[in-house]
DNA sequence: CTTGGAATGTCAACAATGCTGACATAAAAT
DNA sequence: ATTTTATGTCAGCATTGTTGACATTCCAAG
């Protein structure tokens, strides 16, 4: 298995491509993905939720209005899956449905007050995180990040994410 | 949204630390740990086993006679979830199990010929992602990338991954 | 040596969150 | 007007987290 896809004669233009070093970042995505959560995990599981309501308030808050349907496509999940974190986001007031004008089929999602309160408490933990490792890591480390991240998704999330990046 | 907590009027120095920024930051996280587990989730429900078997598996197989305790210690789950997943694997025939020598309270975990091809054929359909997107984000992409996973991190999981890093 | 506590692992039951299937309702197409 | 498509809900199952109770083994105190 020795490799490298290396070419010259000095590291300058190495591809770090042996699978060792491949293992090491695998390795390194999951324990960064465990910090990652770890925040809002603990928050969430004093109040009885868990990372998937995380995952709807985040992109409820950003995207107020959107429906079920295109929560579906962002999170990936079944609509099953997504209506029953919905439906306890609502029972418990975080959430606030509102029949479509148009197509009446359509339900509206906007977080109430407390819904807002918790997303934000939810995402500050988070951003503080991110904020800090980026500070330790520095500018062009966080560029270089970004880059792989988002090599790493699927073509369709990638879709998804440059379409969420600029505005809606 | 006009962001960057820029400071100079070049560059150079930026650190991105907006809100804004960060946001987008969480996001690419979350689509990029999609397509990261996405190949193996894929080839694991063919075969009715989860993510967590493709994790006991790693780290089995890149520590041979690891025990069930060494492997909690890293995977970051109650030995009790654990057992639930490496009894399956046992059954199935992927991972076997020896008795300590010295303690015979330990059990000391190893791949079976199986367990060793179906470990091979999802970390190479990781690695293949892991390896095209480090190809396309160019090398000091991934460098960056890795400081930053690794500044995500809890300290204990610093600590572990370090550990992990260098041989055992 | 015995006894009691700590370490290791197993079994059982519950919760969160994926999934598929069946269905209700609204919209769109024929 | 009837059929088909889109959207969402309810029910039930699988994976994988959790805690609690327990068995076995080791080790240390007496």
């Amino acid at each position: 298995m020795a490799d490298r896809a290396a070419q010259g004669p000095r590291g300058e233009n190495l591809l770090f491509l042996t699978d060792d070093q491949l293992r090491k970042a695998i390795e390194a995505m999951f324990f960064a993905y465990q910090g990652f959560t770890a925040d809002p995990d603990r928050i969430l599981s004093e109040k009885g939720f868990g990372r998937a309501h995380h995952r709807a308030l985040h992109f409820i808050n950003r995207s107020p209005g959107t429906t079920v349907n295109k929560l579906l496509g962002i999170l990936g999940v079944t609509k099953q899956s997504l209506n029953r974190v919905l439906r306890s986001l609502i029972a418990a007031g975080f959430v606030e449905v509102r029949v479509g004008d148009k197509d009446k089929r359509a339900r509206h999602l906007f977080l109430t007050e407390d819904g807002a309160g918790l997303e934000k408490m939810l995402s500050e933990a988070q951003r503080a995180r991110m904020r800090a490792a980026f500070r330790e890591a520095g500018p062009e480390a966080v560029t270089g990040f970004r880059t792989v991240l988002e090599q790493m998704m699927d073509e369709e999330s990638r879709r998804m994410f440059q379409r969420l990046k600029d505005g809606a």
